[in-house]
DNA sequence: CACGAAATGGACTATCTAGTCCAACCGGTG
DNA sequence: CACCGGTTGGACTAGATAGTCCATTTCGTG
């Protein structure tokens, strides 16, 4: 899970804890400014570390992007568990919706998706981030796949619907959703996006 | 359209050949490197133009983003124009998807869609280049409306559709897609995501 | 041809940035 | 308490990068 840690080293409390001061201070600017733009003397500003600290906990900048990813990673899905973890009925899956969208909208769309960014800024210049942010897409539209499963069982979703396909367009309206609403600083096409899964998945019902 | 030029300056036949070298240069170098990590030298040895050239023509890399953009776009919805000008039916529509995933299914999904990579990139940093992507992805989607107004003159679907939803969610799906594409460098994401949305689509006209 | 504007070459500067280095400082364990 | 490894502070370097400047050449037009 970690491709971050520089090797088997001791870590004392001490050390852990400006570890986490260095990597969330790092995800906050990156997530805002994009990782590009984001320096280390930035992350060392923000963060109130000195470099050596930096450099005592991670190898260079790539790691740093990394450890942001698992960080991010972690906290997505976290979220997307107790989101999603029991629902099992179209209007649960709706009201996720409508989180989401109402969460976006605070930013007018601004940032996108915390992976999505991640993924399209990263994915063609670090292989390793690439890859853990690949699986996280995975996990995260098991989640969901998960939720269609449920809706199956209680016969809210035929027994021959696709469920892992259904997981992978819904998570694709939701990522492109996101970066639409972004190029917008408009929510709206990322609640059009989504609502139009949604209704698909909806419409089998009938099936 | 052009919120590129400097302002209105005299433009010889040898100044606009090496101005589209450099923005030519710039656009390759940015699709497959990512803006962020593309350089003014990068673009300077790519191009075989000099400093000054490059200066003389751009303000500086903002506005060379910017012209990159626009380069993208004419590029790209001339491209669509072709693919889905005269598309009226639902095979078409088909067609035209075959057409986008075997192209990307080349790169294995890199780099992703040139539009929606400099979108997702770009946007919360330009707001010029931000505005101008919005507009040509409204342009993209007008031209997917039309064809599913097309659709609903035949009677392939019903009056009643939303077309303009359906075109924001077929959009949402596509650079969804395009972008799990990437991240998984396995074009399989962006097929079903949009195959979804095509489904969708589909499914309207037993409606 | 002559003139002015556009175009070009390329050196130069200021600044930013990643990364290095070493001395000093904790903090737990024998 | 003594030791040792983890931890910290911060100065320092090398190189990259954006942007400037000016002399020179080419081009269009009267």
């Amino acid at each position: 899970m970690t491709t971050t840690e520089p090797s088997n080293r001791r870590l004392t409390t001490r050390g852990a804890k400006t570890r986490a001061r260095i990597v969330t201070a790092a995800a906050e600017l990156m997530y805002v400014k994009g990782v590009g733009t984001t320096t280390l003397d930035d992350v060392i500003a923000a963060s109130g570390v000195s470099k050596s600290q930096l450099y005592h906990h991670f190898a260079g900048k790539d790691p740093l992007v990394r450890a942001v990813v698992d960080h991010f990673g972690e906290h997505v899905i976290q979220r997307e568990r107790d989101a999603l973890g029991h629902v099992s009925t179209i209007a649960g899956l709706r009201r996720w919706r409508d989180a989401l969208v109402q969460n976006n909208a605070l930013r007018h769309g601004a940032y996108g998706c915390a992976l999505g960014s991640l993924a399209s800024e990263v994915s063609d210049h670090d292989d390793l981030a690439r890859r853990a942010l690949s699986e996280l897409f995975i996990e995260w539209q098991a989640l969901l796949a998960g939720v269609l499963r449920r809706l199956q069982d209680s016969g809210a979703l035929p027994p021959e619907a696709p469920v892992d396909q259904l997981a992978t367009g819904l998570m694709g309206a939701l990522q492109g959703g996101y970066m639409l609403a972004q190029t917008a600083r408009d929510v709206t096409p990322m609640a059009t996006s989504i609502d139009m899964a949604l209704a698909h998945i909806e419409s089998l019902s009938s099936g």
